[in-house]
DNA sequence: CTGTGACTAGTAGTCCGTG
DNA sequence: GCACGGACTACTAGTCACA
């Protein structure tokens, strides 16, 4: 469970540092707005294919979000 | 689904480093040993947290089965 | 713009086997 | 010891309306 939050963490701080708000960001990653609110909130265990989503567009290695 | 495979290269070579056979690794990991077959052939999209109970016994950050 | 509850379809994850 | 299959349950993916 810690590490849902750790990644929720990280996604949103990168987030924010490209100045994107959650639907901008659920829209360049493909991935629904909700989908995005639940998982910076830490309240989603998602696999690894969506690490690689949300990953992407935000520049960096999957393996970043959940370091 | 790349990053299955990926995953699944970097688990075997941890798990024979330590010398345990699959259903050793499953039994420390507490993940059902059928599964550990699938994950190491790349077959399965786990979630994050079966990264962490995967990291835990190998004594690696969950973010290193994903490099 | 974001958080939340609710919902369905699909799959993650377990357990039984076999060669 | 490992790959692989079938069957099953629990939970995730993905979406919506509403606050």
């Amino acid at each position: 469970m810690d590490i849902c939050k750790r990644l929720g963490q990280n996604v949103r701080a990168l987030r924010e540092e490209k100045g994107w708000s959650q639907e901008a960001f659920a829209h360049e990653a493909d991935i629904h707005r909700t989908y995005i609110s639940d998982i910076e909130r830490g309240a989603r265990n998602p696999t690894v294919m969506i690490l690689e989503k949300l990953a992407k567009p935000l520049g960096v290695p999957a393996a970043r979000l959940i370091e």
